[in-house]
Formats: structure tokens, sequence, C-alpha cells
DNA sequence: GCGCAATGGTAGACGGCTCTACATGAACGC
DNA sequence: GCGTTCATGTAGAGCCGTCTACCATTGCGC
């Protein structure tokens, strides 16, 4: 995948797995064996001795053939640097927004790598905030507990909101299929779940992006929308799920 | 960085990249060169050529030799579906997380490859949410008021909490470097700024995480503790900073 | 002591992505 | 018409990370 400049000094994606790997084995049965490391990342013992060479090479493993593996004090420091930005996706996508743990773990592999420090600054904060305010505590359950992140339990929003803005009668609360021709907005939610709600991220719609009306088919089924400056068809059954805040006379040209 | 059992036939994250970029490029200029394909990804046009043609293979675009570049309708679809994620994730980590936009930009452009379907679902849920519940938005606007954030504008946590549980007074909130040898706590926050805060970080030590103190030496400065099953040695300046809840008697044998 | 199973390691190949160095084409000025 | 210039494309090489197919060591049962 990547390739550059590769100066073969260099930690690369899948060492950084490897002695991650080798991290949790470490920790867990004291000490780490080709065998294991095989197991865990599903992949071919002539896949893991090249990687383990240069893990020994760049100093962060102990590593002799035919003997047991274990991590130097620099290889320590650097796959706890790696273990805890995964731990602290998981904690963002499982914790927080109640992903399924088994999900929420492979996302946080996949994504460890290219978190930058202040991206784990940052969510640090977040966390640090939510440990310290009652009120974001409060606001975590809630969201929790809600149907939007639940749909199994439809709990309603306003049972979740100690105040709810959106009077379900705001005239400027409408789905996409009520808008006129020419008429735009910006989207608030997607109802509804499953396949349809994903085929309608998948084009792009979701919280805060602009949409508007270009126009209907004769048939008056497909609807054509302009959304990032291009044009996509809707059909009326997903365009009624399709919540939006109808833009004021104010906003013409919107985003 | 994959290279796996390939089947030669599959979207890879560097042509991802490509077809994003390509995107980007129409959208703005209603034709993508290769010369700005160059200029926008930064490599040499010999490595553009032929992600255009595996692109073109995969039928996303329409490319024939010395012609304009342009999206076919499944190309555009699946283009504007990792860009969408992009968009996303830019949202998190600008807009939510209040991470300066460039860094937010790279973190999105690296991780948005790896967020698999239901992170986009639970991700947008919680933009849902703060969407339609004014609590949402006055939590996230008292979040990033505060000095947590932005360590410039330092702005108290009682200020941004409507009711703060952690009276200065409590007992049992305590700096690390307050512990008696054997006792043991869970980290509410790293006060502090910069490299230091950004040391402990690497370590592994951030919120939520348990630390126990093992012991002091006989200097008085550093400090051994326990994080994540090993010994790491801290400062006392370090340890100062960071905050946390001891254990109370009844988890002896916490996390 | 010996042989077998399991574990660890080697050789060689392949695809992906990038590069450098060079070649071809097109467009524009004159 | 022709040459210069810039964009585009080609050839070949290198590294990474994986594989398959084979080889070497070890240690354990007997």
């Amino acid at each position: 995948m990547n390739a550059a400049p590769t100066p073969n000094t260099e930690l690369t994606s899948a060492l950084e797995d490897y002695l991650e790997t080798i991290f949790e084995l470490v920790k867990e049965r004291k000490v780490a064996r080709v065998k294991d490391i095989v197991k865990a990342r599903n992949v071919k013992s002539a896949s893991v001795i090249p990687a383990l060479r240069r893990l020994a090479d760049l100093g962060l493993i102990h590593y002799t053939k035919r003997e047991s593996i274990d991590l130097t004090e620099t290889g320590e420091a650097t796959a706890r640097r790696i273990y805890s930005r995964h731990k602290l996706l998981v904690r963002l996508f499982r914790d927080f927004l109640g992903m399924p743990a088994e999900l929420a773990l492979q996302d946080a592999c996949a994504m460890e790598h290219n978190l930058s420090d202040a991206g784990v600054d940052h969510l640090v904060r977040f966390f640090e905030f939510l440990q310290s305010c009652p009120d974001g505590h409060d606001f975590i359950e809630r969201f929790k507990g809600c149907a939007l992140v639940n749909a199994e339990s439809p709990q309603d929003i306003a049972t979740c909101c100690a105040k709810l803005a959106l009077s379900p009668n705001d005239p400027n609360i409408i789905s996409l299929r009520q808008l006129k021709p020419g008429q735009g907005g910006s989207v608030i939610r997607i109802q509804g779940t499953g396949a349809i709600r994903q085929r309608i991220l998948d084009m792009g719609i979701m919280p805060e992006v602009h949409i508007q009306l270009e126009r209907r088919s004769p048939a008056g089924d497909p609807l054509w929308v302009r959304v990032q400056n291009s044009q996509i068809s809707l059909r009326k059954k997903e365009a009624d799920m399709i919540l939006l805040r109808k833009d004021t006379p104010a906003d013409t040209n919107a985003p």
C-alpha cells in the first residue's frame, strides 16, 4: 500500500501490527512464539520471520533464531504507544458511540496506525471532559439510550433530551420529499435503519450536508437532487427518510 | 502495505485515494488532468498512469491515453462514498473535537480507508443526536470552550460544567504523586500541555486507565508504576500532572 | 539412541506502489 | 511549416508484504 521513498529503516503499519501482537502475547503469557504470532495475525510463518528480523534490526525486539521473542525497552515503549491508540479508538467507538465490541475492535485495529499525536490528544481531552464533568456523562448516557443509537430498543429522542428544540410541528423541519424543486436544506437525520439507511449514507447524505431538490421525474418517483456539487437520483421511499431543515430565504446560496 | 491474496481486481487504499482526488478535481474544475493529480497527491506521473489504468479496468473512470479523465457512474458513486467518510472524520476531529483544520484533514485522509460501514453509521448517529438535541449542542459548546480542549484560552472546567461533581476537595481525587506504594487509581485527566503531556500519553497513561504505584526510588524521584500489566518509571514532575481517582478499598483487584 | 511431529526457517515468486530516466505527443509562437 | 516547451506515457528497478513449497531443529515417546 505504501512503498514511497521507503528508507528501509522505518516502522510500517504491518510492522506496527506485529509489534503490537508481540506486546499482547508477552503481556498475556510472558513470552511470544512464532506460532502464536502466526495464529494471532492469521498469516504464514514465512511472513512472520522477515518481520521479526526487521523489528530486531530496528532495535524493538530481541530475536535470535529459534529462541523466544521479547521486547526491548524501546520496543515496549513503542508498542505501548500503539496499543494505547488502539484502546483509545475502541473506547471512542464502543464505549462512547455504542458500536458493537467486535466491530469497534476491527476498526480500531485498522485506524490506529493513522491516528496522529494531535488526534490522540484531542480524543483524550474529550474523555477527560467526560470524566470530570457530570453533564458529560449524562449526555453520553442519554445518547446511548436513544433510538438513534440503538435501533432495536427505540426510545424517542424527546425522551433522551432534556429540552427538545425540534418541535415536531416546526414548519422548517420536513422530509426531503416535501421540498419543492429549487428548494434546499441541511440534513438533520436519516430515519430508518438497515440497508436503506446504509445506501443513503453511502451516497454521502448525512447530517449537516446540504441538499437541493432539482426536479422530480414526470412519473414522480425518481427525484433528482444535488449533493456535494453532483446530481444523484433518489427514490421516493428514500427521500421520505431524509429529514432536513429547509433553507430560510436568507441562505439562498447555501454551502 | 497490504498485498494479501490480492486478486488484482480490488480497490486498494492507494486507488481509493486516486479516485477521491479525481472526484475532487472534477467537482472543482469539471475535468481532471494527470498534471493535477500529480500535484494534488504529490507523486510522479509514472505512478499516476498505472493507477489510472487500473481504475479504468475496474470500471470507475473513463480513461484513454492523452484524453481528459472523468468518472463513470459507479466511479462517482464509489468516490462519493469515500469522500463522505472523509468529511465525516473531519467533522469529528475538527468540528467536534476541536482539532486544527489542517491536522484533522490529514488524519481523516489516512483513516477514511479503514472506517467500516458500522463506524460510519455510529458516527452519523452521533451527529444526528447533536443536530436534534439542544442538550447536545450545549454540551459540545461547553466542551469546546473548556480549558481541556484549548489550552491557550483556559477556562476552568467548573465554568464549563453546569454541575461539577469533582469537588476540588474530594479526598479521593489526587495526583499520582500523592499515592502510597501499593495503592492504585483510575486516571481522570492529565494536567498540562505540550511535550510532557504527549510523553505521558505515549506511555499509555490516559483517562480510564488504571495505574498502581509500585515503589519510589530511594532518591524519591523516579516513581515506578504499573500500567497495562507492565512497569514503567515516571519522574515526579510527570506524576504531579496525572490526576486520578483513588481506588476505594472495595476494588482492590481493579482492572 | 532413534524417529516422528511440531515448530521454526529458507528460497523464490508475485503483486502493489513508488521511483528515475527516458520517449512521445501536442500546442503554440513565429 | 517548424521548433520549443510542457504534458503525458513507457521501461525498468526496488522495496514491502504476502504467499507456496520445501528444509532444518528440537524434543519427546519409546
